[in-house]
Order: structure tokens, then sequence, then C-alpha cells
RNA sequence: GGGUUUGUAGCUCAGUUGGUUAGAGCGCCUCGUUUACACCGAGGAGGUCACAGGUUCGAGACCUGUCAAACCCACCA
């Protein structure tokens, strides 16, 4: 067969591919290998569905096909498994984009609704898709269409759920109320990673709250300084001192006269503004962070569409936050205020997909808790996401995580380090929806006959019973902003209330529990929802009446004064104090321990209880209690042996997750006097009839605590009781306080949700009955990319490539996704599978243009790779891609570099071309010899050109096996080109016969199999030509054969062609005639000069003579001096 | 503020654990079309390896410092 003068890509490449993927060689299972071939899988990197491939997916495609072709071809069972990803907030955000470009709409999610949106979504990222699909073939790229995944199809969606599952039932998924991310324009959640900071002119006000505030504070927010509770100082600024722990209240316009409290952190710098920060828990994730430590109260004045609340005040409400800047400003100005006022720069939190300014603000949402231990692992995530590069997972040292180059190890536990819970739900809609269905209590029925037109909040059903809670509902007497409920006694729900949530009541009757159908609903919107953080806020919110007492509010506080241990404490570290349901004589009280750990390492304790009253039955609420705290929350679980308290808590936590423990069993008031807790006064020092003293019990309960925190660091714990051992804490607390840093060490407890307000099942599917409804939002897309190595083998079955593929061999990635990416890979196979994602990680740079910009739409340099496949071949690309760079190094690409490449190609062709034609000549068939015989070296060039090779195979394997790409490249680059073909070939020309040429073939098809993995279009092609029924993609890989590796044939060799260049530039220098034959003499040549003269003579075109000695000279060269005759 | 990377020929970059005379591609200069290849060949010019110290028999590489550039994280309230 005939080769054309040049190489022309276009017109094999398709043919090759097509021929490839026929043969099923992509597939491991059909590779011609024994049973026990080393496995060598990789999961590609699956590009975003948002549009076509760009360099940097070339770029990817060339790596990870390059290694897998090498691996492949050294023999191992290789899969490459490919896959896309449905992006989630960027393929819905560039739709947004292009359908308010289109001009046909102006809120796409308004005006179209979400399963209309969702369809159009649907079909753009399909259509992106196929079209990526198409370019990954055209990069060549050897992977296993038939294992094709999907981030966003069914089986993904399966793993996706009972990843969520699996979490949510080991408490590290939770729901929880705090600061998060807001894109006002996206109306979504975004996590922290996603935030691009990005430099903005800004101005710097400095004020005070008041005339006569004594701290003025510095900011660049001041309309977020509506919402302020507290100034904080630096412990040790002296300035300050004396005012830690005062409490002030100012008048700034607010709905509410703002409280501040002067606190002392040390995240204050002193040295910074004034010295003191105003605390704005609601819009800002330090202050949040202040708040949980210190107890503040959270007071948001920036909605989720970025303006004012009415908790900002009547003069604020309704304002978007600039403009309330604007008048926040002027206030200040004119009442005196501020005292300063200066440009500065800042970085402000952008979101790079929706393109509008984050606001943080207070929401309910779901996160992962990054720090709480896994259940019966001791290990956070946190911890598992080290281990891999520390002690190895499970601290199994062989479970390491090799990662390339190193140093990216370093970024990575920088990030670890400070690292918060992640927020994994999203309020965008093209996404896995969460698995949490939800049904309302009260009319399940009941749904919000019309549409709220507040988008993302709910409505809620309450029924109330008593027409005098609902009148006061109804004209506004009674609080609902801090909970809704229904005082049947002291019933009370708490709820998942967000701001901009409604609330419907209806009136119910006690007895039959159904609507009075005459009396109309009221609506009300919730505007805010509050935890209280100290007693005086919740006697402050409280009606008395909703507190199980008689006594009044001051009665109260005094009672609580007499106490101060337990007091001062509250006023520290706040109280959670849930009454569900009636505390009756006989009721069950859970008492929890909260450990707050913040980000400055300080804790805080939080204490509080859950009292439950069950009936004969076992009462529903503690079902539902059930449900949702069934072995989530705590490790260990005491139980007193007393029978109520031991049903319900089996109820709760199932019977044989229960420790009973003597030391719980409470005092029973009845049995022993008679009387009402109430009315036991009397009894309290003197002790009780015929049983323990007050104190004997105070003491008892006291010796267990420690006991238990003792013996179980770390874990959380909850105790269950009859209500009256509350009472017994307490007056631990009071009389022989219990050791508060004893428990800031020991207890430790994730956040706790108790959302009783409607009934939660969290799950794949819906369970039966009516009235169930999924959650609405979405989850972050790296929930789901973070299982791809697993998720596409099938998990959560246990199939047999999940077996066999993983932990997956290998990994490669650009830095940028590192924190994104492989973080999340590492949790969620440490954590799911307890392996690894991959054994190692190969780190490559990202691609920028000529004068070093990334390449953008925006920048508008993009190009675009198929175009550089069309212009100058797959394999020219390919090559210009991987060489030049070194690992983890950003490149610069050019199109010369391709052009570079892409005569590198020709010039391999027509090595091939040159061979076929002089085979041809000497009557030689293509095919190569097989016999060893009729390919010995027998010439000087010949062994020469034989060791080159074998150095080269030696130095290309290990370059590859050391993830040298670039490397191995410019190697193979050089010795086919620069010696192969500048002189071997040439020499070859002038041996000329049939077992120079047989040796050429070899040398050149080991050459070909070299370059395989970068260039397999054009290698498979020529090897065709010589082989017409093989298929290089599956020849093995050439081996060294060290014999033929020798340095003084090398060094011979080098003198020859320093000889050779040696006249051949002065023959250049003295302008002789090209085709003159220049008569030589040579002394000191020895066997070179006698054994080579006609190779030389062919090269130099000369004729050379040996002699003994030469007095005159032109040249010298090595040990030889010469003198040319003109 | 913490961290990482980079600084080598006109340009773009290699240079693996310290080891002969520091390399490649492009560009530049000179010459050449004898059929493998002008998408080529031959020859050539061009570098104080950012700077200053140090370790070493030996440093582009290792250490310290300085200067310059890029990036990541935290963040200034």
């Amino acid at each position: 067969m005939d080769l054309p003068k040049f190489y022309s890509p276009t017109e094999v490449e398709d043919k090759i591919y097509e021929q490839w993927e026929a043969s099923g060689y992509f597939n491991p299972d059909k590779l011609k290998l024994s049973e026990d071939a080393p496995v060598f899988s990789l999961m590609m990197p699956p590009p975003n569905v948002t549009g076509v491939l760009h360099l940097g997916h070339a770029l990817e495609n060339t790596i990870m096909d390059s290694e897998i072709r090498y691996q492949r071809m050294r023999g191992k069972r290789t899969l490459l498994l490919p896959g896309t990803d449905h992006a989630a907030v960027a393929t819905q955000a560039r739709v947004e984009k292009e359908l308010i470009n289109s001009g046909k709409y102006k809120n796409p999610r308004q005006e179209l609704g979400r399963e209309k949106l969702l369809e159009i979504i649907r079909e753009y990222s399909e259509n992106s898709k196929a079209t990526i699909l198409k370019q990954i073939r055209k990069m060549g790229t050897s992977c296993d269409w038939g294992r094709l995944a999907y981030t966003f199809d069914e089986p993904r969606e399966k793993a996706v759920n009972e990843m969520f599952v699996r979490m949510y039932n080991d408490g590290l998924i939770y729901r929880g109320y705090r600061v998060v991310n807001w894109s006002v324009k996206g109306q979504s959640t975004l996590s922290d990673d996603e935030l691009e900071y990005k430099e903005q002119a800004g101005k710097l006000y400095t004020f005070k709250y008041s005339a006569d505030f004594p701290i003025p504070i510095a900011t660049t927010r001041p309309e977020t300084k509506l919402g302020d509770t507290a100034v904080a100082v630096n412990p040790d600024d002296p300035r300050y001192e004396q005012y830690i722990g005062v409490e002030f209240e100012v008048e700034v316009g607010a709905k509410k006269p703002l409280q501040i409290k002067i606190i002392a952190d040390d995240a204050v710098d002193p040295a910074f503004g004034t010295g003191a920060l105003g605390v704005t828990p609601a819009h800002s994730q330090i202050d949040f962070e202040m708040k949980e430590k210190h107890g503040l109260e959270l007071i948001p004045v920036i909605n989720q569409y970025g303006r004012m609340t009415e908790e900002a005040g009547p003069e604020y409400a309704g304002l978007k936050v600039l403009e309330a800047r604007e008048k926040f400003v002027n206030y200040l100005k004119e009442n005196n205020l501020l005292i300063k006022e200066e440009e500065i720069t800042q970085n402000v939190g952008t979101s790079d997909r929706f393109g509008d300014v984050v606001e943080v603000v207070p929401m309910l949402q779901w996160f992962v808790n990054v720090n709480k231990k896994i259940p019966g692992r001791g290990t956070s995530l946190k911890d598992l996401m080290k281990e891999v590069f520390t002690t190895g997972l499970n601290g199994d040292e062989k479970q390491k995580i090799k990662i390339t180059p190193e140093r990216f190890e370093k970024s990575y536990f920088n990030w670890i380090d400070n690292l918060r819970d992640w927020c994994i739900s999203r309020q965008i809609w093209w996404g896995h929806r969460i698995p949490v269905y939800y049904r309302k209590l009260g009319s399940q029925k009941a749904k919000g006959r019309r549409q709220n037109e507040i988008q993302n909040s709910k409505t809620w059903n309450l029924k109330i019973y008593g027409q005098e809670t609902f009148e006061n509902l109804k004209n506004g007497t009674k609080k609902i902003e801090t909970r809704a409920g229904k005082p049947k006694g002291s019933e009370k729900y708490w709820g998942d209330f967000k701001a901009g949530d409604v609330v419907e009541f209806y009136l119910a009757d006690a007895a039959t529990d159904t609507k009075i159908a005459r009396v109309e609903p009221i609506k009300k919107v919730i505007t805010k929802v509050t935890h209280f953080q100290t007693l005086e806020e919740m006697f402050a919110n409280y009606k008395m009446a909703d507190i199980t007492t008689s006594k009044t509010i001051e009665e109260e506080k005094s009672w609580w004064q007499k106490i101060p241990g337990l007091y001062k404490r509250i006023e520290q570290y706040g109280i959670w104090a849930f009454e569900l349901e009636e505390t009756k004589n006989s009721g069950i009280a859970l008492t929890f321990f909260r450990h707050t750990q913040t980000n400055s390492n300080k804790n805080g304790i939080t204490m509080g209880r859950t009292d439950m009253s069950i009936n004969n039955e076992g009462s529903k609420q503690a079902e539902e209690i059930a449900e949702k705290i069934k072995n989530k929350h705590f490790d260990l679980i005491f139980c007193s042996p007393l029978k109520r308290a031991r049903e319900t808590a089996e109820i709760l936590f199932g019977k044989n997750n229960l420790k009973i423990d003597e030391r719980l069993t409470e005092i029973d008031f009845g049995q022993l006097t008679g009387k009402s807790w109430s009315e036991a006064d009397e009894y309290r020092e003197a002790g009780f009839p015929g049983g323990e003293s007050y104190s004997d019990v105070a003491r008892r309960v006291n010796d267990f605590l420690a006991e238990i925190f003792d013996k179980y660091p770390g874990k959380r714990i909850a105790i269950v009781s009859h209500s009256n051992i509350w009472k017994v804490l307490e007056n631990i607390i009071n009389d022989q306080p219990l050791n508060i840093n004893f428990l800031k060490q020991h207890a430790q407890l994730g956040p706790i949700e108790f959302n009783l307000s409607e009934i939660k099942y969290v799950g794949d599917k819906p369970p039966k009955g009516e009235g169930w409804e999924q959650d609405p939002d979405t989850l972050d897309t790296w929930f789901s990319s973070g299982l791809w190595t697993f998720s596409t083998l099938g998990w959560p079955e246990q199939t047999a490539d999940l077996k066999k593929f993983h932990p997956t061999t290998w990994m490669q990635m650009g830095y940028e996704i590192l924190f994104f990416w492989m973080a999340r890979m590492i949790l969620m196979s440490s954590y799911a599978l307890r392996e690894l994602p991959f054994r190692e990680v190969y780190i490559h740079g990202i691609l920028r243009d000529k004068s070093g910009k990334k390449f953008s739409k925006s920048a508008g340099n993009g190009i675009d790779p198929l175009e550089m496949c069309a212009k100058y071949g797959t394999d020219a690309l390919r090559m210009s891609l991987i060489s030049g760079v070194a690992p983890g190094n950003d490149a610069k690409f050019y199109e010369d570099k391709v052009v570079g490449f892409r005569n590198f190609a020709n010039k391999i062709w027509n090595i091939g071309r040159f061979i076929q034609m002089a085979k041809q000549d000497v009557g030689a068939g293509l095919a190569p010899a097989r016999a060893t015989a009729r390919v010995a070296p027998t010439t000087l060039a010949d062994r020469w050109i034989m060791s080159r090779l074998n150095n080269v195979i030696k130095e290309v394997t290990g370059d590859f096996d050391n993830y040298r790409f670039s490397l191995a490249a410019e190697k193979l680059y050089e010795f086919a080109w620069h010696e192969l073909a500048d002189w071997y070939v040439e020499i070859a020309k002038k041996q000329g016969d049939d077992n120079t040429y047989q040796l050429l073939t070899n040398i050149y098809l080991d050459t070909l199999k070299l370059l395989h993995p970068f260039m397999p279009f054009i290698t498979e092609t020529i090897f065709q030509s010589f082989e017409a029924d093989k298929m290089l993609m599956i020849e093995k890989w050439p081996g060294v054969d060290e014999k033929k590796i020798n340095a003084q044939t090398e060094q011979d060799f080098k003198v020859l062609q320093d000889l050779v260049t040696a006249i051949r530039s002065w023959r250049k220098e003295k302008n002789i005639e090209p085709k003159e034959i220049l008569k030589v003499q040579i002394a000191g040549g020895g066997n070179l000069v006698t054994e080579q003269k006609e190779v030389i003579d062919y090269l130099c075109r000369t004729e050379i003579e040996s002699v003994e000695e030469l007095a005159e000279f032109n040249l010298e060269v090595d040990e030889m001096k010469i003198r040319i005759m003109i």
C-alpha cells in the first residue's frame, strides 16, 4: 500500500476511531487478558453539560487517554469510564440567561414554572451532552461507552438518595437555621467555595449608634447595623475593658431599640478601625459564630430579595440595600453620629454564576456536618478527609492517596482546616431533589388556595384549639413570630418556620379534633424566627401562661436569680427549652447537652430538656420524635429503669439502644408523698419519707454524670428520665456546680434539630398515605459528583464492577477543582465505602492564552479544540497540549505549537513512507521480520540506534510511570526526529541492504508504539499499513533489552556525529559548493575512520583517508586532527 | 494576614534524586529543492539560569534574604 506524501488526519481519524470502538477493546471485559491481570480504572471527570468542550477538556482527555492507552498496552485490564455532569447551578443559570437574552422572558422561573423550565433545561442539556460525547470521540479518548454515566440519570439518582439517607441517619446531614450565602439574583444558596471575591471600591464609615454610646464602630455595610445585637471588642483592649458585659439600648430607627451588649472576642483586631466591631449575627458568618458563642439575638434586616425587612424599622422596610444604606448614612449625618467616612477597597463576595453580590442571610437549610463524629467510627468527615493523606484511611498505611505533584497536599490541608459545615440545599430546580418528604400536621388536604406570591416560602396549616387564642392571633396580641402553636393547655409546636412563610390557622374543636367550619381561617406571614438565647429573652417573648408555671414574670425571674450558678450559665450560654406537650405529673424529660463549636475553637454549651408525656398507647408525638431522633443524634442513651421513662425511651430510641442506669431513678413524689411536686417544698431539704433526700439524689446524679462523661469523651449523650430529674440537675448546678469546663471538653453534640410542626420522612420514595410533599430544594451539584467514582459502578448495589474497579486506580483533575471535587469524592467514598476513591491523583494546571490570560468566552480568546483538530489533526493537538508543561503548572497554548507537532506528525508519516518505498526497492515485504537473526545490528549505526531505542524505551516507560508526560513526549520527539530520521535513516540509505531495512522497520514500529498513547490516530494508521491484521492499541508496550544499551557505542557514534558536523560546518564557513567532493585526511581516528569511511563520505560528500600523523590541520574533533584539502 | 507557584535564549517553556560544555520548539541569519518529508535538510547566532549571600570538590537545582509576577485561602468589620 502506498502512503500519500502528506499525512491527512481528517481522512483517517473517524475511521480509526470507529475501528477501535468496533473492536470492543475499550471495554475492559473484552480485553484478551488472564483473569488475574492487574486492573487500571479511571473515571472520567465528567464535563458540565453547559455547552461544548473547550481546550481544558481537550487537555484532560489527552492526559487521561494517554495514561489509559499506556496502561492498556502494559497489559492492564483498563477501564476509562466516560460521563457528563448535570452541573446544577451552572446549567440552570446558563439556560435562564439565554431565555432572558432571547427577550421572551423576564423571569423564566416565574413565567414558566418548575416543570416547564426544567423541560427546557433538560432539552438544552441533552443537546449539549450529545455534542460533548461526540467531541470526546473526536479527541480519540478510548473510553468504554457501554458504561457511559450521567450525574443526573436514574442510577446516579438512586446513589444520591441512598447517600443522603445514610448520612441523615448517621446525623451527618441536618437541617438548620444558619447564615448562608444567598444570591438574590439567582434566588438560591451557594456554598462558601462558590463565592468569588472581587475587589470593589467602598466606603468605611465610622459612627456611633447614639450620642451617648461610648464605643464608635466602623463598617462598610451601615444598613446591616439596624440588626446589630452586640459590639465585640478584643478582651485585651484596655480602652473598652470597662464596658465588657454592659448592655446598651440604642434607638437607631429599627423596629425595636437595639439591645447592644458589649462582648469580648479574640477574633476582633484591636488595630483595625476603632478596634470595636458591630456584631450583626444575621448578616455575617463571623458575627453568626459570635452569636452562637455569646448567646446573642439574631435580627434579620435583609430578606431574600435583597430588601430591608420590617425589623429594620418602618423607615427602611422594603428599601433596597443600597437605598437603605444611603438613608441610614444620612440619618447618621443628621444626628451627628457619623465620625468618619473613608474610601477603601474591599473584597466583596460575588456569585460568578448569577453575577451578583452575595448576601449573607439566615435561613433554614440542609447542611453536612463535617465535625460530627460518625456513629460507630469515632471520626468525623473532616478527620476522614485528612486521614487519606496522613495515617491512611482507617489507620491503614496502605490506604493513602498519592498526589502528584505533592505540593497540592498542603493547600488541601489548609482548605480542610478552614472548612465549615457544607450547605447542600439549593433553591434552583435543576438538580437532585432532596429526598425528604413532609406531611403537614393538621388538615392534610389543606393546600394553600392561592399560590404564595413569595417564592420558596411555605404555607403552614395549624389548628388552633380555643376561641380566645384564635382571637388573640387574629388581633395580633399573640406573638406568632416566635412560635406557632395551639395552646391547648401548654402544647406547643416548634416549627421549621422561615421568615416569609405563611401560616394559616384554623380553629378546631378540641374534642373531635376537627375544623370548625363557620370560622374563617386566618393567615399570617412570619416575619422572624427566634431562638431564645437567654432567660431574659425568653421572659420577654413568652407569655407567662405559656410557661408551665403560675408565677408572674417577676416571681419567675427572682426565682431563677436565686440560683446564680444556673442563671449565670444560662445568661452565658443560652437555653433551649422545647416544651412539646404538657408536662403532667408523670412527664418524661429528655435532657441533652448541646456542644457548640465555633471556628475560633471556643466551646460553648447549651443545656436543655424536652418534656413529653405519653398516654397508654404511646403518644403519637413520641412516635414522631422517635422518627426524628431515633439513633440519629445520640451516641449513647441512658435511661431510668422506671417503667414510664423506659417505655417512652423505647419508643424514641428502640429497646436495644438503651443503657438502663439505676442512678437515674427518679423520685416519685406521688408515691413518696402523695403530693404533687409543687406541694413538696417541705421535703426538699429534709428528705423524703422512706427515701433518699433531695441532695442524696443530686449527688447520685452528679456522680453518674461525671462518670459517663469521663468514660465516653466526645460522645453525644442523651438522658431519659422522669422530669423531676431535671429539677435535680438544677440542684446540682446550684449547690455543687456541675463542672462546666468538664462538659465543655467532653460533651460533643452536633446541632440538634427538633422539627415537629410537620412529619418528616427521609428516604428514596415517600411513604404510603396522602399528603406527602417532597422538599422543593435540590442538592448542590458536588453532592452527586462526590459519588462519581462509585455511583458510576452501580453503588449502592454491590456489583461486580464495584468490586473490581473500586477504589479506582487513578484520577486526574485541574487544581481549580481540587476542593470542590477531590475533597468531596474523598469525603463520600471514605464515609460510605470506607475506601479511597482513587489511589493516585494527578493534578494538572490550567491553559492560558499566549499572553497568560485564562481562556474565557467573555475575554473572547477562546480556541475551539475541534477547529485545531480539523486544521492540524487530533494527534498534533494532543502533543501540543501535553508537552512543554511541568506537572501542576499552568501552560500557555498557542497555535504555532500545534503547527510544530503537525509537522512532527508528518515527519513520522514520512519515515514510514520511506521505509515502505525502500523495502519495495529491495523487494522485501512490509511486515516486520520476525526472526531476530535477520535483524541483528551489524554496523556502528545499527548498534547505536538500538542502544538509543532501548534507552528511550527505558526512560519513557519511567516517565510514564511517574506521570512525566511532557518529558516522555519530548524524548520521543527528539528520538524520532533527530536521531532516527536525521541520522539513522540517512545512514540506512547508504547501508541500503535488506537487513538494515528490517532493523529500521522494527525500530520504527517500536517508536510508533511508544508514541501511540500521545498520538493514537497516526500511529495506528501507519502501524496497520505495516501489519494489516493487527491493532496497535492493544499491542504490547516495548520492553527494554538492557543488553542493547551500550554507552561505548553511543560515545563512538557521538564522535562520528561530531566529525560529520565539523566537516559540514567547515564547508559552510568556507562557502564551498555543497556538491563538491572534498578530500580529507584524518589522523588519530583509528577504527572509526577506517570502518565508517563510507558512511562519513556519504554524509559529508568527502573522500576521507586515514593517516598516521598530520603536521598541518584545519580542524580538531575529539582526538582527531583533520586536514581538508580543497 | 496565611499559603503556593513562577522568574532560564527575542518569544513559549523543559531541565526527575545537586555532576561533563545549560536544552527544545518557534522566531532570526546563511546555504540548499539529490524523490521519505519544504509540513524539508545542512550550518549558525543568541543565555552572568531575577538579584545578594551561604552549604558543597561541584549549584539553574539545596538553604537564607531581597526584588518582581501570578494564583489560592482567610479576611478589614
